[in-house]
DNA sequence: ATTATCTATAGATCTATAGATAATGC
DNA sequence: ATTATCTATAGATCTATAGATAATGC
């Protein structure tokens, strides 16, 4: 029954893997510890030797979450910065493409966690919020220096009007309950954006 | 115990009411039945002589959340046309800065259900997002009649921008653990679409 | 007589813990 | 010997229903 340090530390990871996707697809309060245990392939009981409370959980998803949600945006922006004829703002441009796409809308498990938990998570504890804080925080950063504007603060405004119209974008298309007006909003709030 | 046909109705939209506010605060499963009950007043058992189910009393808040914002931005945009001066797109304008204020953001309980609740609401049965899909329709509608543009569809388009700004921005300003940060999203988003 | 609400409860969850088991790692 | 995981369970929820109660409205 137990198993190397090795073996525990990529079982640990799986459950936070695990449950990653399932918060996101059912919310916090829509999958309970048991699932997710069987989800990452363990029994219940074993839960709480990896995490102080579910709470905890939440708190080292929204983390990973965060770190994830910057590493693809940098490679998405790495990606169009190497391109020919890559003019001012091509790279958060790239962004934006990446984040209101179909494929993105339509695997909610493993798209952006503040699209699918957003509010969620403003419900939570401090040390939940402030993983979330951390993230969104890095991920504006990031936006900032690759966004066009004369002055830090232009580019700053354009970096926080562009996140937040890329993440209300998600969450309207996700929650009609109809494709056309569903792909209609991201291709408007797309163009609306280039 | 048993009430007028008069009582009864004031009392279901009472449910509905404290429902509205609380499923707002805390999540669709962030409440149970006995609570709404008490909350509005009354014992648990008496909810299901109102209602199907929870997730019965669900559809009905969200409808009920499109018709009081259709209600709260309407007399917001004839507001903002009654004024002198009032150019093209003024409106809208009026909506968008009634929309992200801080006293919309710290009063979850009664503002928008979309930024509450719309990732909640995309994890739920088909009749509670058709009727929140009529409801987004509906202020699409609206706001597309009030955006500046040449073409019908240059409106709309403006509209959708608009509209998805709105909420992302309000997302995020609720999810971040930093009053300053919080309040530059909001004004930096404001100012943006301006 | 009808019926809106009440009390009480069934049955299914949920988080968290206790103690047993068996494989690791000193 | 230590410890990661397992089984089993406590105690607190949750949704939904059944039957009792008492006020309305024909």
């Amino acid at each position: 029954m137990k198993v190397s340090r090795e073996q525990m530390a990529a079982n640990r990871a799986r459950i936070i893997d695990t449950a990653g996707k399932l918060f996101r697809e059912r919310g916090f309060d829509g999958i309970g510890v048991a699932d997710l245990m069987k989800g990452a392939g363990l029994t219940h009981g074993g839960f709480y030797g990896h995490f102080k409370s579910k709470e905890d959980l939440i708190a080292q998803v929204m983390a990973r979450a965060g770190d994830t949600a910057l590493a693809l945006t940098s490679e998405w922006a790495d990606e169009a910065k190497k391109k020919k004829r890559a003019g001012d703002g091509a790279a958060l441009k790239a962004i934006v493409e990446g984040y209101l796409s179909i494929a993105h809308r339509d695997d909610v498990g493993h798209g952006c966690a503040i699209a699918a938990l957003g509010a969620d998570a403003s419900r939570q504890s401090r040390a939940v919020r402030r993983k979330v804080t951390a993230g969104i925080r890095d991920l504006l950063e990031e936006m900032s220096a690759l966004a066009p504007g004369r002055t830090k603060a232009a580019k700053r405004k354009k970096a926080l009007a562009t996140y937040a119209s890329m993440i209300g974008a998600m969450v309207l298309a996700r929650a009609v309950d109809d494709t056309a007006l569903s792909t209609e909003i991201l291709d408007a709030v797309t163009t609306s954006l280039m």
